[in-house]
DNA sequence: TATTGTTATACTCTATAACTATA
DNA sequence: TATAGTTATAGAGTATAACAATA
C-alpha cells in the first residue's frame, strides 16, 4: 500500500499556481517570435539593464550560459538594433554590453505585454484581487521585480 | 511626455504570480536532467496518461509537436522503460502509447517534486496560504490539473 | 601566465520531406 | 487515394575546445 500523503496547504498552493502559470510559459516562445526575436534572445533583452552596460562574461553568468552563446545572443540582439558592444574604459580585453535607445523602448514593450494579465485574473472581484496582491507581495522575490 | 499607465490590481497579480514562477521554471530542465531526462521527455512523461494509452497522432497534437518528434520523444522514454508502443487493436496502422509500471512511478515522482512548495511559501502564515488557496482555486484551468 | 571574448566545431532537439505499411 | 508512423535530412540553438588580444 501506498501511503496517503498528508495535506499541505503550502502544497496546494503551489500546484495552483503552477496550473495558473502554464499558460504564461507556453506564451513566451511565441511573444518572443511576435518581436523576431527567439527565446533566448528575449530572455536576454530582459535581463539587460537599461541603465547599466555589462561585460559579456557577467552576462554570461547572469544568462547561464556558455561565454561563446552570449556572443552569439548579443550578435542577434545587436542585428535588431537592441543592444551594442561598447570599449571598457580601462580594460581593453572587456565588451560591455548596452541596450540602445531602441532596445530600451521594446524591452518596456515586451514587458508590458507580459504583465498584461490574463483574463482569468480579471474576472476575480476587486475584494478577492486584493487579498491575492496582498498576499503575494509577501511571496514574490524582490530581486526579480525591476521597478 | 509618456503617459502613466492607470493601476490596474488584476496587472499587479499577474506580475507577482509571473515573479514567484521565475523560480519555477528555472528549475524544470535541471529537474528533468535529475531522472536523466530532457525537458521535452519530462514534459511528455507528465502529460501521459498513465491509465488511457495514445495514438502517436494525438499525442503530436497534445504535445504541440511534429509527428516525427513524437517518434523521437517517444523513442527516448522507451529507452529508459518509461513508455512503450502497442499495437491498436482493430487498425494495424495505429502505434499506442503507454506508460509502463516504472514510468506511472516516476511520473509522480516527478510530480511530487514539481509539487513541492518552495520554503517562500511555505514560510506564509496558515491564514494567508489559506485565503491564497481560496482565490486561485477559481483562477486554476481545471483542466491542467489532473487529481 | 591568466583572463576576455571570438571562432571553429560538434551535439541536442525540432521540423520538413520522402518513404513504408496499412486502410 | 488517404492516413499513421518512421527514416533521412536540415536547421536552430547550445556547448566544448582552440585561439587571439590584452592584462
Amino acid at each position: 500500500m501506498e501511503p496517503v500523503p498528508a495535506y499541505d496547504p503550502a502544497d496546494e498552493a503551489w500546484r495552483l499556481l503552477t496550473a495558473v502559470m502554464m499558460v504564461r510559459k507556453e506564451e513566451f516562445p511565441a511573444l518572443a517570435a511576435s518581436f523576431g526575436l527567439n527565446p533566448g534572445a528575449m530572455h536576454a533583452l530582459l535581463q539587460l539593464d537599461p541603465d547599466e552596460p555589462q561585460s559579456m562574461s557577467s552576462l554570461a553568468g547572469a544568462w547561464k550560459c556558455d561565454a561563446s552563446n552570449v556572443t552569439w545572443l548579443v550578435d542577434r540582439l545587436e542585428e535588431h538594433g537592441l543592444a551594442e558592444r561598447r570599449a571598457h574604459p580601462t580594460d581593453r580585453r572587456i565588451r560591455t554590453v548596452a541596450l540602445t535607445r531602441k532596445g530600451a523602448k521594446v524591452r518596456s514593450q515586451v514587458e508590458a505585454r507580459m504583465y498584461e494579465a490574463p483574463a482569468i485574473l480579471r474576472n476575480l472581484s476587486a475584494r478577492d484581487l486584493e487579498v491575492l496582491t496582498k498576499v503575494l507581495r509577501k511571496v514574490a522575490p524582490k530581486a526579480s521585480l525591476r521597478h
